[in-house]
RNA sequence: GGGGGCGUAGCUCAGUUGGCUAGAGCGCCACGUUGACAUCGUGGAGGUCACAGGUUCAAGUCCUGUCGCCCCCA
């Protein structure tokens, strides 16, 4: 580069994240720094993104899971592992033909008016218009994905592999075809899988329905139900086998009104006598449980509706055509007219709704494809029984495994136009049924060209299950896959634990052998400062990419990894972004003004860090802590508590950094005279700058890039490259700890005193410092003039009079701090402040002697605790001891 | 109906295998332009850790029950 390093002495006041955002991540895309290198020989650390839907637009939910991962990423990267993150998007079959749907019923067609091909290249439009749109949005949050692997699941690999995955499974039984029942949208007018089932509680009411007995005159049995319409489509009624109120029923045969058919009274297990009456009809098409019932009676069928909820001409004519809500009430109506309806309880219960559409589910009787669970259910337990995979928080394992205890069969096909269509052929001719990885010419059975592939697709989620190696090249045995597979960490929402995450772990043990990672870390939901869930129905949600505009990316990243805890919700203001991102955005303008103080010290040589034992007081002890904070924030990521790293990262910052080091250690940088100490100054603020930025990096990456490339002395050209810091146990120094954290009490002792006599901030106090421990002294004589600065102190003393009118405070250590204030002092405001010191510390006084007057206490806790009592007590009671006796001089009774 | 989570300062939340005077950020009060930062500094107020039992030398932390809020499954 032409252009000399930028030093320090150009940064504006403020934090503006807008000047450098954009150009700093298009040069880190440029220089390839998001590329992962199977042949690097590295140890690999693998994300496979959660792809969102293709057509998406990023919303804070996006936001979060993709911060996190990044985080991970970007801290393994510089673990130097071969990092690898998989971006992607998904095709989202029936949200997305939902969508085109939508905008062709505005133009006032349908799909069926388009036609399947038509209908499909309105979709590849709507998808190349919009998108990829959510990639870059992920890019404009910092995301280090690598790009040039992303993958869309209608992409010819991916859906090679799913062709493969349906086909070896078919071929081993696992995917079948059958007529059973499923979960019917109506609107959508295609089947569900269970889990794509929203239940609700719902307040509907309880029908008391009466069917005549037959052969027993003006005798009823009475059946209760939430659904009346369905008893069009009755087949029989049941009881429970013991249920000896109705044993009398046995046998017999009913009328089903309306129908007017006879249906006969069947006993059964299933049937519980305390629902109703304790007799219930049985409607084998529209109920999952009466289903049941009917295969083991052996009961007809009768579907009542039409693929779109309207009443079929399975029923009496009056009733067809019908809505099944309006064949409710006429239903109802039909049966009081004929005094058939005893009562109508309210009766609360839950409905299915669709997740996509929110049409209440219709359970129908159709044929479609499904996969047999139970077979690839095992391995998947067996693998998290064996710690293969884990959860965190851990008490969704407890939810995964209860799942795949009682998992029931996956039905995959979809009446849908958009996605994988599924890879089976039926021959006209022949009637074979051809299930094949490629596209057949003719029917493999008897020759014929006269052979129609099925209509449907498969579910989307088909697809999915595969991402953690379709997406590396999977069925071929790709550089990728082996270098990539298994990966490490899967980071997603917990209300895809079913749809996802269980059946990737499935696929991936039955067709890799192994678990697709090690780690499932499911965060919690970004919520508005109601606690409502953010949805583009409630109009409450937050655009990312706004909060980027006015804050940067880095404080909507630090807000959202700081604000998530392990498990818990995350509450942002939608109506006040300021209220949510200032802390994020307050905590970058942090570092940069102490970037801002610093750098210009670290202009021309600096020198390399001497050994820590001809370092100030103050380097040694920020070096210590230093280390503290690194394994700290280390330890916290290891274990996916991201805000816990956030927070302590933040507090060595802030707290210790920009508190106390800068201010101890600016008197040393402006002295010229002294070399070796601004030297000195000048390598350890070098040093602990960088670690600083390092540790922050994963978290806000841009900033913290903006402003290391502005230090001496760097090894990589850009931070994304730099080391983790992991700064060496010679740096730890209790020591140094122990001496700077009694000078730290002793300043704000002296602080508080000038804040409550409201001494004149440039008015110099004098101290006297009546039993200080070496430690102390040590302290004081180390850095006397930056303290004497910090708590405005003119002259300090260790053995000066302690009388006269003046203000006392009395460290932990017993050490007494007293600063005459001659005119300033109030005796009757001194003598408050004392007495409530006082107080505090007789309650603790009490408390510990009660707890070391206990026999069982000193003989059954651990020495070390009773040791550390001991002490404590001492050290209160000197205190005490020590402020009484100012008390008395004071006055006191 | 079954399972799970949560309840700690006015608000949002930390608090690891029980053991330092229970913490942070925001908000609040007072003072303040002290060689980077008012998107800041210094000091302060504010908590019977939902409630009731129990285990233990010791419980915010473990167990049981109650109340309240939320989620998942059927």
């Amino acid at each position: 580069m032409a252009k000399g390093q930028p030093t320090g002495s150009d940064l504006p006041p403020r934090f503006e994240p807008q000047g450098f955002e954009t150009s700093t991540y298009a040069r880190w895309s440029e220089r390839g720094y998001f590329g992962a290198d199977p042949r690097s020989g590295r140890e690999p650390y693998v994300i496979i993104m959660p792809p969102p839907n293709v057509t998406a637009e990023l919303h804070m939910g996006h936001g979060l899971n993709n911060t996190i991962q990044d985080v991970l990423i970007r801290w393994r990267r510089m673990q130097r592992r071969e990092a690898l993150w998989v971006p992607g998007t998904d095709h989202a079959g029936i949200a997305t033909q939902n969508v085109v749907e939508r905008r062709l019923a505005a133009e006032g067609k349908t799909r069926w008016d388009l036609g399947r091909e038509e209908f499909v290249e309105r979709v590849w439009a709507w998808v190349h218009e919009t998108g990829g749109t959510i990639l870059d949005q992920l890019k404009a949050i910092g995301s280090s994905a690598d790009w040039s692997r992303t993958c869309f699941t209608l992409d010819p690999g991916p859906s090679r592999a799913v062709r493969e995955v349906f086909v070896r499974w078919y071929e081993r039984g696992l995917v079948y075809r059958g007529n059973y029942i499923v979960n019917w949208c109506p609107r959508c007018a295609t089947a569900l899988a269970n889990e794509e089932v929203e239940h609700e509680e719902t307040q509907g009411s309880l029908y008391y329905q009466r069917y005549p007995v037959l052969g027993a005159e003006g005798q009823y049995v009475v059946v209760a139900t939430t659904r009346p319409e369905t008893m069009l489509g009755d087949t029989a009624v049941a009881i429970h086998p013991q249920d000896h109120r109705h044993q009398g029923l046995q046998g017999k045969k009913v009328w089903l009104p309306l129908a007017e058919r006879e249906i006969p009274v069947i006993t059964d297990e299933f049937v519980d006598p305390e629902f109703g009456t304790g007799i219930v009809k049985v409607t084998p098409s529209h109920d999952p449980n009466d289903f049941e019932i009917g295969l083991r009676h052996d009961l007809d069928q009768v579907d009542i509706f039409n693929p779109d909820a309207t009443l079929s001409p399975a029923v009496p004519e009056r009733f067809r055509g019908m809505d099944r809500f309006a064949a409710r009430k006429a239903v109802v109506e039909a049966l009081k007219e004929q005094g058939l309806l005893e009562k109508i309880e309210p009766h609360q219960h839950s409905v299915g709704h669709c997740y996509r559409c929110h049409t209440p589910i219709e359970p129908r009787v159709s044929e479609q494809w499904f996969v047999r669970m139970a077979p690839l259910a095992e391995p998947a337990l067996d693998a998290y029984r064996r710690g293969e995979v884990r959860f965190t928080p851990e008490y969704w394992g407890g939810v995964y495994e209860h799942w795949l205890e009682n998992v029931r069969d996956w039905c995959i096909s979809r009446q849908l136009w958009w996605g994988h269509r599924i890879p089976v052929w039926y021959c006209d001719s022949c009637q074979a049924m051809l299930v094949l990885k490629e596209d057949p010419d003719s029917c493999r059975e008897c020759g014929s060209e006269k052979i129609e592939q099925d209509s449907d697709v498969l579910d989307t989620w088909f697809s999915s299950q595969l991402w953690p190696f379709s997406t590396l090249g999977w069925p071929d045995q790709t550089e990728d896959l082996k270098a990539f597979y298994p990966g490490h960490t899967l980071v997603t929402a917990p209300e895809i634990l079913f749809f996802w995450v269980a059946r990737m772990i499935m696929s991936g043990l039955d067709f890799m052998g192994t678990v697709p990672f090690r780690d499932v870390h499911l965060h919690g939901t970004v919520r508005d400062h109601m606690g409502r869930r953010m949805s583009k129905s409630l109009g409450n949600g937050i655009d990312p990419l706004e909060v980027v505009e006015k804050f940067g990316a880095d404080a909507l990243r630090y807000t959202l990894v700081s604000g998530s805890g392990v498990g818990a919700d995350l509450q942002l203001n939608n109506e006040d972004l300021e209220a949510s991102f200032h802390v994020g955005r307050n905590f970058g303008n942090k570092i940069w003004n102490a970037a801002r103080l610093a750098l210009p010290h670290l202009e021309g040589n600096v020198g390399s860090l001497t050994s820590p034992d001809r370092l100030e007081l103050a380097d040694r002890w920020i070096l210590s802590r230093a280390v503290r904070a690194s394994r700290e924030v280390t330890q916290n990521l290891e274990r996916f508590r991201f805000h816990e790293a956030a927070a302590g990262a933040y507090r060595f910052f802030w707290n210790e950094l920009c508190d106390w080091y800068l201010e101890l250690v600016k008197r040393r940088l402006y002295d010229d005279a002294k070399s070796e100490a601004q030297g000195n100054a000048r390598a350890v603020l070098r040093e602990v700058l960088d670690i600083s930025l390092r540790l922050l990096h994963p978290i806000m990456p841009f900033i913290t890039e903006e402003l290391w490339s502005r230090l001496p002395n760097r090894k990589e050209e850009s931070l994304m490259l730099a080391g983790w810091p992991d700064p060496p146990d010679g740096w730890l120094d209790p020591q140094a700890e122990a001496e700077l954290s009694g000078l730290q009490e002793m300043l704000g002792a002296l602080r508080n005193i000038r804040s409550e006599y409201g001494v004149a901030h440039g008015r110099e106090i004098d101290v006297t410092v009546r039993g200080a421990d070496e430690q102390l002294r040590r302290a004081i004589a180390a850095e006397g003039d930056s303290a004497f600065k910090l708590g405005g102190i003119g002259r300090l003393s260790f053995d000066g009079e302690a009388a006269g009118a003046g203000a006392t405070a009395v460290l932990t250590t017993g050490a007494e701090v007293y600063v005459p204030l001659e005119g300033l002092i109030d005796l009757g405001r001194e003598r408050a402040r004392l007495d409530k010191q006082a107080a505090e510390l007789e309650t603790l006084v009490e408390r510990s002697q009660r707890r070391l007057a206990s026999r069982d206490f000193v003989s059954k806790a651990p020495d070390q605790v009773v040791a550390q009592a001991r002490e404590k007590l001492a050290g209160l009671q000197e205190q005490l001891n020590r402020i009484n006796r100012k008390r008395q001089t004071l006055g006191v009774d």
